[in-house]
Order: C-alpha cells, then structure tokens, then sequence
DNA sequence: GCTACTATTATCCAAACGTATAAAAGAAAG
DNA sequence: CTTTCTTTTATACGTTTGGATAATAGTAGC
C-alpha cells in the first residue's frame, strides 16, 4: 500500500539553504503566519518531517532565516562598490542610488523584513544581529560620507551617516509598500538630492556625469541577484 | 456543575473598542501570531466566543484594528498643531519634532505597523486605507512646507515633502527598533537639522528658539495620549 | 554486490487554532 | 414581578499547527 515517494539524497548545506530560501519566501509572500513547517517543506520539495533533521525547532530555522537575510543585506552594502570609481562623491551616489532601486526597493523585502520585527525584538540573539547588520551598514555609508572633500567632526560624521540612512530607509519603506505612487526612478532622484543636501554634496549631478555600465548603476553584483532570488517575482 | 461566571453587559461601541484595543496591544507586543481570538478576549476581559458577536470574523476584527491604528495616525497629524504658533519655521519643527518622540517613536508601535504590512499588502481595502492615511500625512507635511518663507513650485514642493516624510519615517524605524543606539532627543535633534538642509530653512534654531509648553512639545494633545494607550509601557 | 549508515519519508500525537451553536444571565420594558 | 430581548458564556467541532517516532530507501565504503 505504501508508495513512497522517491527521492535524493542532498548534501547538508544545500538543504539548508534550500529550507532558509522556502521559510524566507514564503514569510516574504504571506507574512510570519504562512511559514508553517508543512508549507516550508513543501516548497522546498521535501515533507515537513525533514526540518526536524535539520533544525531542532521550527523557531531554529526561523533564527537561521533572518540570519541568512541580514547577511545577504550586509554582503550588498559591502560589494556595492566592487570595481566602482575611486571619486568619492560618485561612491557615494552610486551607493544611495542602488539601494533605492529592485531588487532593494521591493514589496516582498519590506514584508521580509517586518515579517521578523518581533523575532528580532524579543529575541536577544537576533537583535544583536540586527544591530550588527545596522551598524556595518550605516559605518559603510559613514565611511563614504567621510571620504568626500570636506572637513567635518566625528560627531557630524555620525548625524549625517544616521540621517542619510534614514533617507534610503524610508524612501525604501515608502516605495517598496506603495509603489505604484512614484515614478520609475523618482525615489532614487530624491534620495540623491536629499542626501547631497544634508551633506552638502551634488550627489544627482555626480550620478548624472556617470557612465552606463557602471557597478550598481545597470550591472549587479552577484549578491544582489541572490537578493534578487530571494524576494522574486514581486508583485 | 456549571460555574458561569458573572458579567456585565457593555454598550456595542465600548466592547468594539475594548476588543480592537486587546488586539492591537497583542500584536504589538507578540506579532501576529500573538494575537489569536482566545488571547484577544482574554485580554479584553470576555471570553472568546463574544468576539464573533461583534465581528462576523477573526479578519474583519484585524481589519479594524488596523482602521483604528490609522486613524489614531492621521489625527495624530491633524491635531498635533492645535494652539501652536502661526510662523510657518516653527510649526514645521514642531511637527517633525514631535513625530520623532515617544509615544511616536515606540518598539512597539514599529511591532504593531508592522504586524499589519501583510495584510496591507495583500488586502485591496486595508491598501487604500494605508495610502490614503500616508497620503494625508504627506500632505500635512507638504502644506507646513509650501507655507515657509520661500520660492518653491509643485514639483519640487511634492519632491522634497516625499524626502522630509522619509527622513521621519527612516528615523521613526530606527529609533523605534534600536532605542539604546540614540542619545536622549538625538533623534529629534538630526531630523530637525535633516529636514532643514533638504528644505534650506534653519528648524533646529526655530526649535531651540520656542518657549516651552508649546503643544508638541511638552504638553502632548489628548490624541497622543490615546495612542499612548494604545503602544502603552514600551520595552 | 553486500553492508552499514543516515537522509528522508510516513505516520501519529496532543495542543491550539478559528468557527459554529446552544444555553444562560444581565438589563430594560411592561 | 414577570416577560422579553440580546449580550455573553459555555461547549463542541473539524482543521491545522509544531513536534515525536518508526519505517524506508538512497548512497557510500568495503
């Protein structure tokens, strides 16, 4: 009576990381409460009982999930700026725009990412992560902000990383939840302009004299396609 | 045998709100797992049953709560400048000012907004309701701008109110979910000076210049203090 | 081509979920 | 004081949840 299904044996880490994907999509698609472990499982293309070999509990795996996030998000921030001009105001500009565009700016990021809010607030391990991956980001945009010609404090150099990435988190939370009310590439023209204002820096006109082709302006790094991957085909 | 227990009878609009306020509260703290029917009717001081007398389903119940938390939003926005001066620098300080304080800035108010972003996402009527609360919010902010001292036309009025409402709303985020990582009215601090660059107005010195107990900044509006309630003793 | 190992499936379980329905009790009307 | 109404409680039902355990089948080593 029994036909079992058929099946291949896969090494440990593909099938972890083939678990994380399924958890993080559907979190991304139906919010934390349509990550159940049969739904998980089945994405996957495995049975639920499966998860239990891998992760003891099912809030293991959720942990493992938005670790895995963080990381992808932290990477992006990180290779950004591979193979980009050395000028700093054109770093930067490249910077602020590419995390103002898909696969960035994004429904399903935006509803990852809250998807975990609680987890990180309650959970002491996660929240260190969340600092961590926060902080590196923010140091990434300081150290930018710090390389342009100017002369400015330490002190300023902290407000202003903190408000230039309050700029990108918001635009990136309005326009990832309501994107049909902004025009194809508006977000990114004003993050551009409101960030060259709060450092004072023509950061548009700088995005402006770049050629095509350039990393972060047309060609994407590697992990952002696997950022891509992971919150695809948004709605 | 049976021990039913005693109870009162509540006006229809006091138990409404009873049970919008429970679930809320719930999501807040625990996500939107945590706010099943039977913790909801706990917390409201019914049992669970009751909770389909007043709403035909557990997803109308949610929808509501999302309603009220929008509208405890946009009347946050509308009634924050009641009594406070008429020169347009200081209104527009007090407004972004007081947006980036407790009970505005709360871990547990980012919890509660973003225990909804699914259903937002995926439900058409709750989608109109976010837009048009955003939308009113922004306005606000575009109508505090248009009024400063200044040349400006629609496009760029549009332009920089998307880039102010970010600079709150990126704030907000941050300051909600990392409180420990900003000094006491730091963040008020950097989104005054922030939004003033952006818009080439000084609200920081407009800040510092208003005596105290001008609403907003000292004495909080009745509205505020329902929100209050609504996110109360934060982590 | 066996044998041993363990990744994987299959099945089961108790608890919790949202919902439905019936019984009881508070409150108002006569 | 009785009657009527409807808020509220109580109980039950079918489903789904996360987790545990036992059986099976791929795969690598000899």
């Amino acid at each position: 009576m029994a036909d079992r299904r058929t099946y291949r044996r896969e090494p440990e880490e593909k099938r972890r990381e083939a678990l994380i994907a399924a958890a993080q999509e559907l979190v991304a698609e139906g919010g934390p409460k349509a990550a159940t472990v049969r739904a998980i499982a089945e994405r996957a293309g495995v049975t639920a009982g499966l998860i239990r070999h891998y992760f003891s509990t099912k809030d293991e795996l959720s942990q493992a999930a938005y670790r895995a996030l963080m990381d992808h998000m932290t990477d992006f921030g990180a290779h950004l700026l591979d193979g980009a001009p050395a000028d700093p105001v054109s770093r930067l500009a490249i910077f602020v725009a590419a995390s103002l565009r898909p696969p960035v700016v994004d429904g399903k990021a935006v509803g990852l990412w809250a998807g975990f809010i609680h987890q990180v607030r309650s959970d002491p391990a996660l929240r260190a992560v969340h600092e961590a991956s926060y902080l590196r980001f923010r140091d990434t945009l300081q150290a930018l902000i710090a390389d342009l010609p100017r002369d400015a404090d330490a002190a300023r150099l902290r407000r202003e990383a903190i408000a230039s990435n309050a700029v990108i988190d918001g635009l990136w939370l309005e326009g990832s939840v309501l994107p049909e009310m902004f025009a194809p590439g508006e977000l990114e023209q004003i993050g551009l302009t409101s960030v060259g204002a709060i450092l004072g820096v023509d950061l548009a006109a700088a995005m402006a004299a770049l050629p095509t082709g350039v990393p972060g302006t047309i060609a994407a790094p590697a992990i952002v396609q696997r950022l891509a991957d992971t919150v695809k085909d948004s709605a």
